[in-house]
DNA sequence: TAACAGGCAGTTTTT
DNA sequence: CTGCCTGTTA
């Protein structure tokens, strides 16, 4: 057995020797089932990339390791530091550093054939979000269900989940016993039908059907045991049950496999990941799967990243202090060994319009006052949704700061760009119903949505794909003449591309980035897209023929880029004798599906990436992973955050702190949160409570500063000017413009009602209805709590709350 | 077949 | 106040 304690001199290894204690130890315990908590900051990139070369330096060679991630970034990131340690070249040939996605999406491809799962065929399509629901949504009308009792965003997210805890149809079906959902079962079911009549898989089943497979077959799984000796999976607090399932067999766990020699310590399985950090349980991730890695590995070793190299002592102590109120975590000490550091400031400001200003207060203040000068591009706003972003635009903007928003569609995303790849999705695979129902009649060509109607009929009764249907459309005879020409010019068109499936034949473009080109010529997107743009409507409709040509651009550049060896399911050796059982496919086409698959698991073209010299705008789920000189987090409000929609439970509200401390420990300097007493929501003024989580922070480290009651000089309108007034509601136009700035506007008409509201007076609010005022306060924003028919006892604040008195 | 009005709901997001 | 979806109308 290797020992490499022995046999290297840590402090003159360049592997090691700016490696902390606990961070060697992570690199250096090689063997057996490894837990590392790595805590935000705490060089935890750094101390994995380190891992992976010294394996590799210790003889393992590069194919046996397999290092697991959540996203492309992070997967490319890795793969290039590890690279810049050992170079280009035969060290590093073979390792696998990849998605969990696109890993399952190989194996499935590669052992389709053997594995034995109904309808998967090794060329299938993997459907995103909006392919999901595009497909879903005919499922439900088919089964002559509504769309508004059964909607297709929450069927979709049952059976998102249902699949994250690997529970299948039929297992679904099995413990559906009331009735919804037993009807969300016959969805389920009918929606997996129609995925693999349409050839396709969608991404949860990437990983319930590789789970299955991998929990199946013996064969396969021997295979991958076979290939790799050492796993390493990053984030791993984020994982799924699918995912853990996929980890543990690959592994060889539960159950040591009979027979085989299994070492002592357990597999090699080094998971690396920090509980304060999982904020995506809501999307099925399951915090256990880290909390309980030492029940699951009785041997584990655990290695402690404790040490932040990332922010000041005060921004650390405030994390630190506010995730101890979290129960389920593993605790950490967090320490930096710098100390000193400006403390973060929590405000409070008046409304968001006061809060955005002072955020570009504080921007334009840290930015001039630090010590060493700081660019816009150091510094980030943070917020729990994304509808939070508005205003802070809008004070950016008039301050003259410039912002980029990570966020927005991504570029595979845009509707012309999904246009053109339904095209070639098509092309790719004929059997795409979803595609080719997007494509039919886009641009316009005289098919509609009747004649549409028709071939699907037909496509159904027959059990044949809708472009087969298509094909004998002259047999249908209630189709008219215009159409049935349109759908054979159609159906010419595709075979034009395709060579009618051959892919062969003069005709046949021979690069990919020709046959993108021509689809987006001929099929008549470049026409359609270019008059709209003509027309100059919106700023979209002008980059949309842009957009088109950068697709083709980055056709070409995949094609450049193509390397058919580079196969994470690749077997060195071991098994070529099976790649003879596939019959060959045509090499444009192999091309083609795998440009399309490489856009598939690619979902953010232009991810986070702050742009040069703006402040960045983010969620605070983006900003994982993130870290900025300056930090300013909004909107620190009971049912922002936490929000409202996560407050039912305990472990929601753990989640949402998490996302708080996250926020926080992005940090390096400086920080700001801010919370604001009113705030519009939904067009409706509100009074905020501040959020309890502003509570839990350090009082020792941190200052506090209300500016709310500071505001009278800045706006003459604003504050104390008609507190005790009560604004009568006024009808019509007056209310529709009832903005706050215009109801504190000095009208004395306003005030009439004011004094007159009392404890038993009947109001009515145009968003509540009709209710009864409980009790009223005076003075700084007087307030009314009133107990309404329909919603409820809400305290409205008179200033703003439309409320009129009819009784 | 497309454009438009009206109704309704309204976190977070990767693959 | 928005955006999205549905259903209706020219």
């Amino acid at each position: 057995m290797r020992d490499p304690f022995e046999s290297h001199a840590p402090d003159h290894d360049p592997l090691l020797k700016d490696l902390t204690a606990p961070q060697r130890e992570a690199v250096l315990l090689t063997e057996g089932p490894l837990l590392v908590l790595a805590a935000a900051g705490s060089g935890k990139t750094r101390v994995i990339t380190r891992r992976i070369a010294h394996l590799i330096r210790m003889g393992v060679p590069a194919w046996s390791i397999l290092a697991l991630t959540f996203t492309n970034k992070a997967a490319g990131e890795m793969r290039q530091r590890v690279t810049t340690l050992l170079g280009e070249g035969r060290h590093t040939r073979g390792l696998t550093v990849s998605t969990f996605h696109a890993l399952c999406a190989r194996l499935l491809r590669k052992y389709a054939d053997i594995a034995n799962l109904p309808g998967l065929k090794p060329d299938f399509a993997i459907y995103d979000t909006s392919d999901q629901t595009s497909l879903l949504k005919r499922v439900i009308a088919d089964m002559s269900l509504s769309t508004s009792n059964w909607p297709p965003r929450s069927v979709l997210s049952a059976i998102s989940n249902a699949k994250n805890e690997m529970l299948t149809a039929e297992a679904f079906a099995a413990r559906a016993t009331d009735f919804y959902s037993r009807s969300i079962s016959r969805i389920y079911t009918a929606y997996e039908k129609a995925l693999r009549n349409a050839g396709a898989v969608d991404f949860d089943d990437l990983l319930l059907l590789t789970a299955t497979m991998l929990e199946r077959s013996r064969e396969v799984r021997d295979d991958c045991h076979r290939r790799w000796q050492y796993l390493l999976i990053d984030e791993y607090q984020d994982t799924n049950r699918a995912q853990f399932k996929i980890a543990s067999l690959l592994v060889g766990l539960p159950e040591p496999l009979p027979g085989e020699d299994q070492d002592s310590r357990g597999p090699n399985v080094c998971v690396v990941g920090d509980p304060d950090q999982a904020i995506y349980g809501w999307r099925g991730a399951d915090i256990s799967n880290i909390l309980d890695f030492e029940q699951n590995y009785p041997a584990a070793r655990v290695v402690t990243l404790g040490e932040n190299f990332r922010s000041t002592a005060p921004i650390l102590a405030a994390a630190d202090t506010l995730i101890r109120n979290n129960q389920r975590r593993k605790h950490k000490d967090l320490f930096t060994s710098t100390p000193g550091g400006e403390k973060p400031l929590v405000v409070t400001a008046r409304d968001e319009q006061h809060e955005a200003v002072l955020v570009t207060d504080f921007l334009r203040r840290t930015r001039q006052e630090s010590e060493s000068p700081l660019g816009w591009r150091d510094m980030a706003v943070f917020y729990r949704t994304n509808s939070l972003s508005r205003v802070m635009e809008d004070a950016l903007r008039s301050a003259g700061i410039p912002y980029t928003i990570a966020r927005g569609t991504s570029f595979f995303e845009r509707e012309e760009v999904r246009n053109a790849l339904a095209y070639l999705r098509v092309v790719a695979n004929p059997a795409d119903d979803v595609s080719l129902a997007r494509i039919i009649n886009t641009p316009s060509r005289g098919i509609g949505d009747t004649s549409v109607e028709r071939v699907q009929t037909l496509a159904s009764t027959s059990g044949t794909p809708l472009l087969e249907a298509m094909r004998s459309a002259s047999e249908i005879a209630d189709l008219s003449a215009r159409a049935r020409s349109s759908i054979a010019s159609f159906v010419a068109m595709i075979d034009g591309w395709t060579g009618a499936g051959t892919f062969m034949g003069s005709q046949i473009s021979s690069s990919l980035s020709d046959l993108v080109e021509r689809v987006i010529r001929e099929s008549g997107l470049e026409a359609h897209y270019l008059a709209l743009s003509k027309a100059g409507k919106s700023e979209a409709d002008l980059e949309r023929p842009e957009n088109l040509s950068e697709l083709v651009s980055s056709a070409r550049q995949f094609e450049n880029e193509f390397d058919p060896d580079s196969d994470p399911a690749f077997f060195p050796g071991a098994d070529a004798a099976r790649d003879g059982r596939l019959a060959p496919i045509p090499p444009l086409l192999a091309m083609l599906r795998a440009y399309l698959e490489s856009i598939a698991l690619v979902a953010d073209a232009d991810a986070v990436d702050p742009e040069q010299g703006s402040v960045t705008l983010m969620t605070l789920h983006a900003a994982k992973g993130l870290e900025f000189k300056a930090v300013a987090i909004i909107g620190l409000e009971e049912g922002l955050l936490p929000h409202s929609r996560a407050q039912t439970s305990d472990a929601e509200l753990e989640e949402e702190r998490r996302l708080f401390f996250v926020g926080i420990t992005r940090a390096m300097r400086h920080l700001q949160i801010s919370s604001s007493r009113y705030r519009t929501i939904r067009g409706i003024p509100e009074r905020t409570i501040q959020s309890r989580f502003i509570e839990e922070l350090p009082r020792e480290h941190v200052r506090f500063s209300d500016q709310a009651d500071l505001m009278a000089d800045a706006d003459p309108f604003g504050d104390d000017a008609f507190v005790d007034e009560l604004p009568t509601s006024r009808h019509g136009a007056g209310q529709r413009t009832g903005t706050p700035a215009t109801l504190r506007q000095s009208d004395p008409a306003q005030g009439r009602a004011a004094g007159t509201l009392t404890a038993g007076s009947l109001v009515r609010h145009p968003q509540f209805g009709e209710g009864k005022v409980l009790s009223v306060t005076g003075g700084m924003g007087a307030r009314a709590t009133v107990q309404f028919k329909s919603v409820g006892t809400k305290t409205l604040v008179l200033q703003y709350a439309r409320l009129s008195r009819i009784g």
